[in-house]
DNA sequence: TTCACTATTTGACAAAAGTCAAGCTTGAAT
DNA sequence: ATTCAAGCTTGACTTTTGTCAAATAGTGAA
């Protein structure tokens, strides 16, 4: 069994039917590093998720690369916004490591969300964690120093500082470069 | 018809039994200003809808008071965490006008997302949106300095302001009332 | 109308993080 | 092995917003 069906399985669990179909409907791709998932002004057609490697969901901010989530191995990832609202998205999604990616379209993904309620029923709770996770987040950002926030991510993701780049994971953490150092060194 | 059914079929349609059990299933409240609709450190069993008045979401961090989030009429709330995960909430919903509030038992919600699709669908349209809003949001904070926070509310919701004490709307946009009212006196 | 709050404004100063500019390090390609 | 570019560090200075303290305005009850 492959990390994607556990992952599926531990949110909410199908019956043999919804997860035989389910699990049809998701394609794998094997990529390099640096391979564009979604380019810029795209309408996201797919929910990814990382079987191995590592993704980045970023975009450009007054000419500079903000870098918005970073998906690690065993992760879902998507455009929320272009995904579910059917609108291009200002997002690029890009793998840093050669990666194993699946993904599935929306359309199927509604499609059998019609079709099943069992995977409807997932669907929502899968939304539902993403928005857990997003309050998390929000509230991590409003209140946390940039100190805090990088102790955070060293105790739930310590893996993330040896294979992403620095620049990436300041702009992920809401701080620049140079503050990131500045925290690294007085450790 | 009611604000509460009116918004139900915006996001998504029911057929007539499901609208009929589903609307059964809400009780209304009638309740003054100042009521607490949640208490600290309680499990939130209701999601809510302010069918006309206003109520706030906060809590204590640091002994202070942090504004989450202010409901106006025609708007869903709730404690996120604490509904979904059934674990208490260190939130407090307190209403800030006479109010007439809406609430569904999350028991009662989660029996008609199982028995019926539509209400399933429902929810997870409904949590799709709360999670677009908290994307959106987050942005807001991480890249809006304080006045233009100010604005964008100014834009979206100008009632708030007549209808809101200063203090509760400076700490929703997370900033001090010192600053909001710096923010004020310029314009 | 006045009192006693509570809400809001203003001022002076402090802290956190950003910006700009320069200098180091390091690892992959020739 | 050498070189060059990308990745990272360090320093000096600026900006935004917060903090603390005090003053002023507004409001409802006696």
């Amino acid at each position: 069994m492959d990390l994607l069906q556990n992952a599926i399985t531990t949110i909410s669990p199908l019956s043999a039917e919804s997860m035989d179909a389910f699990h049809q409907s998701w394609k794998l791709w094997s990529v390099k590093k640096d391979h564009l998932l979604l380019k810029e002004n795209t309408v996201s057609d797919y929910i990814y998720f990382i079987e191995k490697g590592v993704a980045r969901i970023y975009y450009y901010k007054n000419g500079k690369e903000i870098t918005e989530w970073i998906a690690l191995d065993g992760q879902f990832f998507l455009s929320i916004t272009s995904f579910f609202q059917r609108v291009p998205s200002h997002l690029i999604i890009q793998t840093i490591e050669p990666s194993e990616v699946f993904g599935i379209h929306h359309d199927d993904f509604m499609k059998l969300a019609d079709k099943y309620h069992d995977i409807e029923r997932l669907l929502r709770k899968m939304v539902t964690s993403s928005l857990i996770l997003s309050q998390v987040r929000m509230d991590s950002i409003q209140f946390e120093s940039a100190q805090q926030r990088y102790e955070r991510l060293l105790q739930t993701t310590p893996q993330i500082v040896q294979r992403v780049p620095l620049t990436y994971i300041a702009s992920f953490l809401g701080i620049t470069l140079e503050t990131l150092s500045r925290i690294r060194s007085q450790r």
